[in-house]
RNA sequence: GGGGGUGUAGCUCAGUUGGUUAGAGCGAUCGCCUGUCACGCGAUAGGUCGCGGGUUCGAGUCCCGUCACUCCCGCCA
């Protein structure tokens, strides 16, 4: 009880029946009989209808009031009439008969309405983001939100996680993505950068002896923002553990992830135990290393097929002669489907940028046929063979495509979610876990042909020290894995590399001399030399899991205040230019355009 | 940096083949209404059709440019 309220406006049921109460909040929603005036007060917690009739002196005062001013009633709870009951409202079978009230804070003609189903323009929600927050849908992901943190902070503690904070003035560091940099005043000409995630202090606090740490810690990377990508800002929930193996990491987050998502969803595990899917393997079956295994759909490889003589799908051919694969995904009992049913996911695919996708479908007549407009350069042998290797049946149809490998994988991760969503494949009432595991070490860089770390440089390489194929550099694979549910990469973690020697031997091959290691790496190497234990960890996107148990597809549906597409924040009016006189303290001249 | 979509009243949208005075719902304002909970009924106000240029007798509609928002590619160890 305070000044302002006895009750929060989802409190008051029959028991009260008879009380005299305060309640404060906002004017949800009038609706006015003449005579006889309802208002409904909202707070935080759920809404109270109340009531006034016509001869109380302010009755046309409360008439004209403008929603969203926030009200303190002083009235009396009364028991509504059997048939007036509202079985939808915690607080329908009373309502709150006004004697007094008292304007706490005015409100100004509405630029959107709070009560109301309809979407809005993302510019007009940023801009208010304040009254876009009271609207049901939003205000209760944020609540979710909040929750859902607690949640995990309790249940890290319980397994005997510390919670520590880690600095958010730092050092650039050269791999990764772009910093958000920070200049500083005492020491001109030098710049902070903002963590892109507390990488090296997660290790560096193994290598304190703190055995098991995390965090709800916030990362900074100067990226171009997606629909689950927020431009700047996101939080990750940041662990690390000592005297591991990626197994035991496994362990920690399948247990967590368990209970946060059976606390905060009715949804179904599609799997109990998340499979572990190498990386090699989920970009032959998905072309993807995020795949979304609610879609039953497999690739396969059908390069070898064109490669036969009884084949004559000339341009095929002669592409997979100059380096071109082929891969295909089999639809079950579709041959039936009409011509523009295959036609649309060919025109997509074009769409896509990728030369088409070509289809047809298996039947039987005489002999096994393909019908479409390809299907009679393919002899009936080869169709047995690519029943064989797909494990189609007569009925069903395949849709393939042929191009370099990096386009073919281009395609056809798309294509997979596309033909599944249209075929209704799709259980959108469950949650499918995977881990992705071995991804290799290194990669051949696009741009320059030469070989760099495909993942996080700190990561411990696969094998006995002694029989690892230094030679082989692309061979060697990483104890690093993904955690992914539902098509989206919640995060990525390691058991790290905690021996200085190799990391040099590595380094190396990634074409750092040892020199540039030194200078690039110092605390962390330096800190390896004395003595740092076995470790590993992980780190979980927050926002994207509240967004899975929320059901939204938009990061900014899950997030408070959001930044737009452009990193700019619509209501404080951030980035802004700032004062000559912050400049020159800092040392930095601006280069007019 | 590149590609797609959108931009019409405060908000959400419609607007036909280029043709008279650009419409609807919600909201606002005014009036009527004693049991609503998306209350109902009647009226009124509200428009630089994102912006600039062009074609045309005539442009919300066609063309060119530009800006904003959004989705995607690149980018995100």
């Amino acid at each position: 009880m305070t000044k302002y309220r006895t009750h929060n406006c989802a409190e008051l049921t029959s028991k009260n029946n008879g009380e005299i109460v305060d309640l404060s909040g906002w004017l949800h929603k009038k609706r006015d009989h003449g005579n006889l005036l309802f208002l409904d007060l909202r707070d935080n917690y759920g809404t109270t209808q109340c009531i006034i009739e016509k001869d109380q002196p302010f009755f046309k005062e409360l008439e004209k009031m403008q929603l969203e001013s926030v009200l303190k009633i002083n009235g009396l709870v009364s028991q509504r009439s059997k048939e007036t009951i509202n079985r939808e409202l915690k607080t329908g079978e009373i309502e709150v008969i006004i004697k007094s009230y008292e304007v706490l804070g005015t409100c100004k003609e509405l630029p959107i309405p709070v009560f109301s189903d309809q979407e809005y323009s993302e510019e007009i929600r940023l801009k208010y983001r304040f009254l876009d927050l009271r609207r049901k849908k939003i205000h209760s992901n944020i609540l979710l939100r909040s929750k859902v943190i607690s949640f995990i902070r309790d249940e890290m503690n319980k397994l005997g996680f510390l919670e520590f904070q880690t600095p958010i003035l730092t050092s650039s560091s050269p791999e990764g993505a772009r910093d958000f940099i920070v200049p500083s005043r005492l020491n001109p000409g030098k710049f902070y950068a903002l963590p892109q995630a507390p990488q090296q202090f997660k290790q560096l606090i193994m290598v304190s002896g703190f055995d098991k740490y995390f965090q709800i810690a916030p990362c900074f990377r100067d990226e171009d923002a997606r629909a689950d990508r927020s431009p700047g800002e996101f939080y990750q929930l940041d662990l690390e553990m000592s005297f591991v193996e990626q197994e035991d990491v496994f362990e920690v987050v399948e247990k967590l992830l368990n209970k946060v998502f059976k606390k905060f969803t009715d949804k179904k595990f599609l799997y109990e135990k998340f499979p572990r899917i190498s990386f090699k393997n989920a970009m032959l079956k998905y072309a993807t290393d995020k795949p979304d295994l609610r879609n039953p759909l497999e690739i396969h490889d059908l390069t070898s097929v064109f490669k036969r003589d009884d084949v004559k799908f000339e341009i095929f051919k002669r592409l997979v002669k100059s380096g071109s694969i082929v891969r295909a995904i089999v639809t079950k009992n579709t041959s039936d489907k009409p011509r523009s049913f295959f036609d649309n996911f060919d025109k997509w695919a074009k769409s896509e940028g990728a030369s088409g996708l070509a289809y047809f479908s298996f039947e039987k007549n005489k002999n096994i046929e393909a019908k479409g407009p390809v299907g009679k350069l393919f002899s009936p042998e080869s169709l047995n063979e690519i029943m064989k290797i797909t494990g189609a049946n007569i009925g069903d149809s395949i849709f393939f495509s042929c191009d370099k490998e990096t386009n073919v994988l281009q395609l056809m991760a798309p294509a997979r979610d596309k033909i599944g969503e249209e075929l209704n494949l799709i259980d959108k009432n469950v949650f499918a876990f995977c881990w992705i595991v071995d991804y290799p070490m290194y990669e051949t860089d696009k741009n320059t042909g030469k070989i760099k770390f495909s993942h996080n440089p700190f990561s411990m390489p696969q094998g006995n020290e002694k029989d690892i194929d230094f030679k082989n550099p692309l061979n060697i694979k990483a104890y690093q894995y993904d955690i992914v549910c539902n098509g989206i990469e919640l995060s990525s973690g390691a058991i790290r590399n905690h021996k200085p020697e190799l990391m040099y031997k590595l380094f190396e091959i990634a074409g750092y001399k040892k020199s540039e290691v030194d200078e690039k790496f110092k605390g962390m190497i330096n800190a390896l030399s004395f003595g740092a234990p076995p470790h590993g960890g992980i780190a979980p996107g927050i926002d994207r899991i509240v967004m899975l148990l929320a059901g939204e597809k938009n990061i900014r549906e899950v997030t408070l205040f959001p930044m737009n597409q452009n990193a700019q924040d619509l209501m404080m009016n951030a980035p802004s230019e700032i004062h000559d006189k912050q400049l020159k303290e800092l040392n930095i001249l601006i280069k007019k355009k």
